[in-house]
DNA sequence: AATATATGTAAGTAACTACTTACTTACATA
DNA sequence: TATGTAAGTAAGTAGTTACTTACATATATT
């Protein structure tokens, strides 16, 4: 692996325990295993080296792609189900080489004072509500669904693996217990809803 | 106003806005009206500082009581609607005077790495998530919702709050138009599902 | 063998930050 | 009037941080 590389990696994982902030440079080179002043020589200013950092992880059409490409299930609620299984699995998962989406909430806070990584920001939950819009859309035309507002439905389901994903984080013991059963009773209540039907 | 008051909602406001490592002292001070070095002749340390904070913006269980307040509408659809926009209003609202919820979002970040602070937040979150389960909970004692998991209906409820609120203050121009709207139409998922019911 | 390139080591600079110390001013109360 | 208290002013300390400079080494290329 390139130096560059291993030091996008660093930054990548020291920016999003430490926020851009409390990281430093010294310890990005740590945990690169490389000299301090490399990262100036390659990358100028660690302003800079939050841009590229920015820039390319920036959520790629092709990834989204990929997870949007679930097997069709029997009905509409199984579907559902692998979607947000894989969702989940996608925004928890913590292994060094896949992109990690724990980034993301650092820049939550970053993204208010940072106009380019608001842009960022913007672009990449664009994406993925686009996204998910588009397949629910799909459903309400087959209709598995009924003719709801789609881009709700969308915001409605990215909030629930969102925000579970950022407390599991930061809570000192998760309530959510496993994974799967907490999105099995998710998926139970957007599917059907809460109402009780007489 | 006293002065400790001054102080604290001053480090409120610059903690929220520059998380605690990016808030100096000197910005409080200067935002409080004060002299930096009465920041520590009241507060001993920032890190003091901060914990003071985090005490007295810990949420009242007063406060949720007033939260859940809800008038008794005709119909539970027009109830969860009538607390949905109550909780966007709260955690939506900017205004000086009331407690700055921005600051949770800081904290999210800030939790990560101190545990003074995740405890909070976890007692925080606790206190919320109860609160609603037991509101589902009389309500499907009611026969007004289904047997669902109460707990799950609640984290799904305010996962779409919390993090609509937090991208609005984030993402570049909201595409989250009226709040108003943007509510029923997640009320109309949460009651009824998403799924076409032949 | 000569040279260029990529990296490391080491020392340093300028700015900033949390926090301290010493002294002063204003005001309330005894 | 004298004294205590809460606040300010100002200067300074020690540590850190982003970033620079100068020099050394290793490896690959010509």
């Amino acid at each position: 692996m390139g130096v560059e590389q291993q030091i996008l990696d660093a930054a990548l994982k020291v920016f999003s325990s430490q926020g851009y902030t409390g990281a430093t440079t010294r310890r990005i080179a740590e945990e690169a295993n490389v000299a301090e002043v490399t990262i100036f020589r390659k990358f100028q200013s660690k302003e800079n080296l939050l841009k590229e950092v920015l820039i390319r992880n920036r959520v790629e059409i092709s990834e989204l792609d990929n997870l949007f490409r679930i097997e069709v299930g029997a009905d509409i609620e199984t579907e559902l189900l692998a979607l947000g299984k894989k969702i989940a699995k996608d925004l928890g998962d913590k292994k060094k080489d896949s992109k990690n989406r724990i980034f993301m909430f650092m820049l939550f806070e970053e993204g208010r004072n940072r106009a380019e990584v608001s842009e960022i920001l913007t672009s990449v939950f664009q994406d993925y509500i686009t996204r998910l819009s588009e397949f629910f859309e799909l459903q309400v035309r087959k209709g598995k669904l009924r003719t709801i507002n789609t881009r709700s439905a969308a915001l409605t389901f990215i909030s629930y693996f969102v925000y579970t994903s950022l407390i599991r984080g930061v809570l000192e013991y998760s309530f959510l217990g496993n994974d799967d059963e907490e999105v099995e009773r998710f998926i139970d209540i957007f599917t059907h809803g809460v109402l009780k039907v007489e």
